[in-house]
DNA sequence: TTGACATATTCCCATATAGGCATATTATTC
DNA sequence: GAATAATATGCCTATATGGGAATATGTCAA
């Protein structure tokens, strides 16, 4: 099999880093593909391509408003990315990461423990 | 050009369903290679794959032992998904929507305010 | 209608993937 | 040293990518 797709979900679409440039003006509000264009100094097709992915995966909105198209951020799908990563927050962090190895520590020190503790 | 390298960046290594849960897995302690096929149900050599690309973005760490390999997580490297993400959290949140169609409104009812304010 | 502007789609290509499978590598024990 | 256990690597294939360039679609204005 190949890669899944970059459509998929939010994981596999923020994976790009053209892409999080995008939600990242986004987040300043809504803004037209030509604003965008200019902005990331990158061709109007690959942005609208870029777009397209993000639209598929519900990361933004689009909106006409006469021959120009709003997009907006929707960030909603971020949301899974921010739960699985918080769940790691301990892992890079030092005060937790010396919790951890005290833990480890007292692990090594009783080896035959069986958990009971009478 | 193709899509970036797996082992470009944590964004991408993570992007793989099962490199998450290979993750989730070692967030409960250091293991071996086996250990992790059992659980995860999946071929040992695409394990093996997993964890080489895992190790080249620096997410986890071996450990000899014997003829095992025991894999760790070192999660540092989630660190930058976190802050990235971290900035959006008010584009799920509905207190901070709200907040946001409040300026929106404030912002369209004063369209030739040029900032100055005075 | 014609033309100009704004955006989307299509085609082409080099590249890398993930899984299946076979096999190489390394370490251990007899 | 041979057999075995634990893990890593190599080869194969289908598939999708992202960028470049050209072109299609859509919308307004004169």
């Amino acid at each position: 099999m190949a890669r899944a797709a970059t459509t998929t979900d939010a994981f596999n679409a923020v994976a790009e880093p053209r892409r999080r440039q995008i939600l990242d003006l986004l987040a300043g509000g809504e803004r037209p593909v030509n604003d965008l264009v200019e902005r990331l100094g990158v061709a109007q097709p690959q942005v609208s391509k870029h777009l397209r992915v993000l639209r598929e995966v519900g990361l933004v909105a689009v909106r006409d408003e006469g021959r120009q198209r709003l997009y907006r951020l929707t960030g909603r799908p971020l949301k899974p990315i921010h739960d699985w990563v918080k769940a790691f927050e301990q892992s890079w962090n030092e005060r937790f990461a010396a919790l951890d190895q005290v833990l480890e520590k007292l692990k090594a020190e009783e080896p035959d423990d069986d958990g009971d503790g009478k």
